[in-house]
DNA sequence: TAAACATATGAACATTTATTCATCTATATT
DNA sequence: AATATAGATGAATAAATGTTCATATGTTTA
């Protein structure tokens, strides 16, 4: 087969109408549908998720999070802005530290659901090193 | 400033001891990180979203899901690949077709939550098109 | 005011990832 | 048995993403 977009109608017989009618009726708006991937995205990255998870325990500065993740200041600084940008992490100056905390209940709840779902599934150690 | 990895203690100074000292020790294994994220990244993508939103109003054969979703049959069959790997969908076959559902009970429940949070923030409408 | 420090950010580079195209397999129909 | 159909998949390409490097910004201290 080799379906363009526009003739999938014409070519594709193995279709229950009345099951694509209702699904198209009922299908969300694109821009709803590219919020909510964008919005898993932000959790699909291993240096984000610890950060979140570090900051579960309670508020960290920059310097904090570069030394307890072992990580570059510049990377751990490019992810605190993309997690700022989509309001999953808020932060306070005190002089010359910017320190962060989670922003958001939900973050919490998401985390700890998906960590019981995948400890679940896999059997997992929940601490480790 | 200019950290490596391996010299991040001598060179930043803003680093409260006994934090850094908790998170590390709260740590959970890179393994489950990766898991974690891992898990997000299968709902960071418009696509897959939309099939499994598309699941959601019950099992629906490929072509169905080409149809409705409006995209060519590989690029659907690829997506749905990811989703049999990760557990979100089991499918069974009839025939020449083959009829994929919603694998997961939390599926449900994520995305729906994932949606309202989203709507909540953005105010955005429910329904589109 | 100059120097030091904590953090942010732009550009470059490397890696990952989604889609397309072509082809392959398996089932059904003639 | 030959043909048609539904779906799966490998390779190639294009786009998105994360890290690093170098540098900029803003605050504090000397």
């Amino acid at each position: 087969m080799n379906n363009k977009v526009t003739d999938i109608c014409e070519i594709c017989t193995c279709v229950h109408k009345d099951v694509v009618e209702r699904v198209k009726n009922e299908s969300l708006s694109d821009e709803l549908i590219y919020d909510i991937a964008d919005f898993f995205k932000v959790f699909g990255d291993s240096t984000r998720i610890k950060i979140l998870y570090a900051l579960l325990g309670g508020e960290m500065c920059v310097g904090d999070l570069v030394e307890a993740l072992e990580m570059t200041q510049s990377a751990i600084s490019h992810q605190l802005r993309v997690l700022r940008q989509n309001d999953l992490v808020k932060f306070r100056k005190e002089g010359k530290a910017v320190i962060y905390s989670l922003d958001d209940e939900h973050v919490n709840l998401l985390l700890q659901q998906s960590m019981c779902h995948i400890i679940h599934k896999k059997g997992a150690d929940f601490y480790g090193k």
